[in-house]
DNA sequence: GCCGGAATCCGGGGATACCCGAAAACCGGC
DNA sequence: GCCGGTTTTCGGGTATCCCCGGATTCCGGC
């Protein structure tokens, strides 16, 4: 008899032989139970919310809301539930982008039943995990630049920022700074697609909370 | 022979002339010396910076910054100079908005030689001055709503500008809101002409710095 | 020296914001 | 019931933003 309760998963992955997979191996632990089983970013999101499971195990890579997105959208609506992501890319942008989105774990697809195992339960605990192939390449990428999302940005761009969440306006910028009109033009372009954001008001806010006014 | 060092005086006034009818008056005072003279908003700031003087007498009316914001910017930058502000309007609303951006006193231009004595020794001494026409006007209008500024927004304008701030455009706030795109351009430009703002960037700042939001 | 990133400038087009004036419906208080 | 303020809608004009290309210069690293 156990005195604490299991754990309670979410599969997201859109091959039904891979979720069936996982399914064999964590219902066969005593600490595990999977709860729900979804084909698509749209469906985790959804059942995440309503579940409100402790893990869920995240595709990269699903038809009509990607892993990254969903992983964003559920670490936003449902922050106690932790995210694992799942893919066969051991490039470090993919891995940048799921962790940025909100994903506490990183698993290759060719990882062992072990390794799986050790990566749900680490999740599960709150931990960050990450697999070995890419764990090198991931934190020497993050050391770069991940870290302060205010790093992506080139000098010039922080301060045109800065600019822009003081509520100025291109014009203005440029003429404080002895610039053509569209030079600002492009450096904001270069901004908001660096933080993929799309609008003045976007920036301010992101400006704000990054410490970068006020 | 004096024992207490004079109190020094930055004068900021587009006009030259009224610049120089200052300076007379003041240079003839035991405890009082002139160390400087501007000509616009830009040069008080920099210059108050440069000199830190006790007072600055600053028009309210000037070319490429106006007195409201250089106060505002010398309230911040210099907080141990105070700042003096003088102006011909009467209208409580000016009175209103240099105070807030930190001025200690407020003097009408046609107000009485002793009057201009009085003031530039009260605000040295870390005191308040209000020219009396004024004064009346600015006690009550204070006690109405000037604490603060978010009170002259109604409550649908705040929801209004909430969703702004958090970087939403027009269209995504009418469809939030079951309204149409005009009625969120009317709400937004009664927004900017209640609080004097002219941009998106201003209003999201507007917000942060009032605790609409994070 | 070549390469890549940063910074600068340009053109054009569609979307959105900004500003003007106007008007109707609602709603609470005198 | 009239009045003032709020909320809603609309039209039109201009400015600014946003996005798409492309282009040049400069500079530091391999």
């Amino acid at each position: 008899m156990q005195t604490t309760k299991k754990t309670r998963i979410l599969l997201a992955d859109d091959h039904a032989v891979v979720r069936h997979g996982f399914r064999m191996i964590l219902d066969a632990q005593d600490d595990l139970e999977v709860v729900g089983e979804v084909a698509n970013g749209r469906e985790a999101v959804q059942v995440a919310t309503e579940l409100g499971p402790d893990v869920v195990v995240m595709d990269v890579t699903m038809p009509e809301l990607n892993g990254i997105e969903a992983t964003r959208r559920i670490a936003a609506a449902s922050p106690r539930t932790r995210v694992l992501a799942l893919s066969m890319h051991k490039d470090a942008v993919y891995v940048r982008e799921i962790l940025r989105a909100g994903a506490r774990g990183y698993l290759l697809k060719d990882s062992a039943e072990g390794d799986f195992l050790s990566a749900v339960r680490a999740v599960a605990r709150g931990e960050g995990y990450l697999s070995p192939a890419v764990s090198d390449a991931v934190l020497t990428d993050y050391r770069k630049h991940v870290t302060n999302p205010l790093d992506l940005l080139t000098s010039r761009e922080r301060e045109v920022l800065q600019w822009i969440a003081e509520g100025k306006t291109n014009k203005e910028i440029a003429t404080a700074l002895s610039l053509s009109v569209y030079t600002v033009e492009a450096h904001r372009g270069k901004i908001m697609e660096k933080l993929n954001l799309h609008s003045t008001g976007e920036l301010v806010r992101f400006a704000v909370r990054n410490g970068l006014i006020d």
